[in-house]
DNA sequence: GTAGGGTTAG
């Protein structure tokens, strides 16, 4: 009965049914103890004296099993003194070492341990085979496999985990043929497998082929494929028959909710993924991870923080180092730097280990919250480096205008030997342009084998800050591609800096055609009109946008303070500091007006009616945003903003004088690049 | 009666 209730129960049930045991006054024996052990997980490791008072500790069952616990947790040297101890080794007691060394990355050890076994099963070759194939090492996991004198399903099975882990499909489906060719019959784990291989190509068509098989050969689904085939469904975006299947299913187990929870946040459905995510029985960390990551990649950071912030406080659970990465990406868009280093010092204290992806989510998050200095700290102090670390710190360099240090870093990683792809010269191109680097810039350009379309989206808005109006245009007419939006957005920038309206107008009318709906096109080319006071074609934008329907993205602005967000949009009187964040500005726009800072009405299409009288009272995000920065924060400390679009012009100028006035220096990071205001100048060179 | 193979998250 124990037996049983450890193959289908769970480790309560096993030990409900041992404490029904001890209540009939019943000892366990040398058969009884070894499932106890096995099931005893974590808390078991004290077994060991309670099996020396019984006295079982000569039997060879009852010492496979204390080894495979030590094993299982990773003690391989406490393991590894029970093995030693064994005068009668049996091949059992070799595997557990074996498997032991493997599932603790150690391939040496465990390639020792096989090659010193006086004798060898099915199982010792097996595991072979998946230590091979769960390190990624196919080469080695085939050779093993077809070095083996006698296969099982299980070997197969451990092969084609391989290829599925890999994300091989093509190479795992051959794999899958040849075991059947070869006369086993596939188990409900290699079904598992295959499903699984399918998932990744998100082949709808593929995965009904799948499910015809299985119904023709009449296989029992159990948990494990009814889950592989939600996933599979959820992959190909089916979610109604995927939640068919869940519905169906009289057993389900924290996966089959994970990747039920993760199927509607991956297709953007966050409202079904949490209501799943708040019925679950029983949450593990990846139902917490699914979620947290849902919400980030949709967007919703504040939300992903919030949920994160509930993780830590409830400590049902602790966070690894997936869940640190998805938040500390969610603070870096935010450029919420209080808040990511309040996650950092988590992961230090929670001794959470991280990854080349880890630290490169540190390096994002330093990026974009404005810190450099932290981001190439963490740059250099990585164990070791990815092409993505390169990316991230040359994007950083690129938000920050540092083109000298973003082609120093190229010129690294290719003596490296890191080769650069289509991302590094995104950004590298990207800080070239911000930095007016643009001979550098041009250059590389040359350089780049096959450009994308991308590469000259990056070079017309170059070319056009440069003020090199005629080249973009001419760069533009001559690609090899069609050019998309990317493009023509960057020559109405460019446009928009050198109040150059024909060329304003030529890139507007293809934006037009090619995104009507994009409201952002149409405030640029107001602008253009508007910074040379041609105020009917600013309304004739405008009127254009109503007849269109298309509604103007509400800029919204913010700043981090207290591991809080404080949002504001313009004209906003929601924050609870509304009346002194106005008393502020009402105060720096007197000395300005005194000082002969007049507003104009440069920057058009405007929220608040109100913005036309005064030119800093109910006005723009980033105002408010600034005055509950300087309410905040102590002197001499910088204030950082946040916009969710461009820094407007007439902003730009208020901002300028702000920093003069108070002395302060703001940064304020906007769509497309990082602004530092200090001392009535701005680092960055494209505005009025 | 031991030991080997499976699904979910960045």
């Amino acid at each position: 009965m124990l037996k049983l209730y450890s193959h289908v129960g769970s480790h309560d049930d096993v030990i409900g049914l041992f404490r029904r045991m001890q209540a009939f006054n019943l000892r366990p024996d040398a058969f009884v103890l070894p499932i106890l052990i096995k099931s005893a997980g974590k808390g078991g490791t004290g077994i060991q004296t309670q099996v020396l008072k019984l006295g079982f500790e000569s039997d060879r069952y009852v010492r496979n099993a204390i080894m495979d616990m030590y094993a299982k947790h990773g003690a391989m040297d406490v393991a590894r003194k029970v093995f030693d101890g064994i005068p009668d080794k049996a091949v059992a007691d070799w595997n557990v070492m074996v498997s032991g060394y493997w599932r603790c990355g150690d391939e040496v050890e465990a390639r020792c341990m096989f090659d010193s076994m006086p004798e060898r099963n099915v199982v010792s070759w097996t595991a072979m085979v998946s230590g091979y194939s769960k390190c990624g090492d196919l080469e080695n996991a085939r050779r093993i496999f077809e070095e083996m004198p006698e296969k099982s399903v299980a070997s197969w099975n451990a092969l084609l985990s391989g290829y599925a882990q890999k994300g091989l499909v093509e190479d795992g489906l051959r794999v899958f043929e040849e075991m059947m060719d070869s006369g086993f019959r596939p188990d409900e784990t290699t079904w598992v497998t295959v499903i699984s291989m399918c998932s990744v190509r998100g082949d709808l068509k593929l995965a009904e082929s799948l499910v015809g098989t299985l119904h023709q050969r009449r296989i029992e689904l159990n948990c494990f494929v009814k889950t592989a085939l939600i996933d599979l469904y959820a992959k190909c975006g089916s979610l109604e028959t995927a939640q068919q299947i869940f519905n169906s299913m009289a057993f389900r187990n924290p996966v089959t909710w994970n990747a039920m929870i993760s199927g509607y946040a991956r297709s953007g459905n966050l409202t079904l993924a949490r209501q799943l995510f708040d019925k679950m029985p029983e949450r593990n960390v990846i139902s917490w991870n699914s979620m947290i990551a849902g919400y980030a990649q949709n967007g919703h950071f504040a939300t992903a923080i919030k949920l994160f912030k509930e993780m830590v406080r409830t400590k049902e659970l602790k966070p690894d180092e997936v869940t640190t990465v998805s938040v500390i990406s969610a603070c870096g868009h935010l450029g919420a730097l209080e808040l990511g280093k309040w996650v950092v010092k988590l992961i230090v204290e929670n001794q959470i280990q991280l990854s080349i992806s880890g630290y490169n989510s540190l390096i994002f998050m330093y990026s974009r919250c404005g810190s450099m200095e932290e981001a190439k700290k963490v740059f250099r102090e990585m164990p070791s480096r990815d092409l993505v670390s390169y990316n991230s710190l040359i994007a950083g360099f690129a938000i920050h205008g540092h083109g000298h240090e973003a082609l120093e870093l190229l010129s690294r990683m290719k003596e490296e030997g890191v080769e650069p792809d289509r991302i590094t010269f995104i950004g590298i191109l990207t800080a070239c342009s911000h930095a007016g680097l643009s001979k550098q810039g041009r250059q590389i350009f040359e350089s780049i084998e096959y450009p994308a379309i991308d590469h000259y989206s990056c070079m017309v808005d170059l070319l056009g800050r440069a003020g090199e109006l005629d080249e973009a245009k001419r760069l533009v007419n001559n690609m090899p591609m069609k050019p998309h939006a990317g493009v023509y957005g960057a020559l109405l920038n460019a446009a928009r800096i050198h109040k150059h309206v024909e060329l304003g107008e030529l890139a507007a009318s293809e934006l037009f055609e090619l995104e009507p709906e994009n409201p952002g096109n149409y405030v640029l080319l107001s602008n253009i009109y508007a910074s040379l006071g041609r105020w009917g074609d600013v309304e004739r934008v405008w009127k254009l946008m109503q007849v269109r329907g298309v509604k103007k993205t509400t800029a919204c602005s913010w700043v981090e303070f207290n591991h809080q967000i404080h949002q504001f949009i313009a004209g906003d009187r929601s924050h609870e500091r509304t009346k002194e964040i106005y008393e502020v500005l009402e105060k720096l726009g007197k000395r300005m007006r005194e000082l002969g800072y007049i507003a104009d009405k440069r920057c058009v299409l405007r929220d608040v009616e109100e913005e036309e009288k005064e030119e800093m009272v109910g006005t723009h995000s980033e105002k408010l945003a600034i005055g509950f920065g300087l309410l905040v924060s102590k002197a001499g400390e910088v204030i950082r903003v946040v916009k969710n679009l461009r820094v407007c012009g007439d902003c730009h100028i208020a901002i300028k004088m702000i920093s003069k006035l108070t002395g302060r220096e703001i940064v304020v990071r906007d769509n497309n690049r990082f602004h530092r205001f200090e001392d009535g100048e701005c680092s960055c060179k494209d505005y009025w």
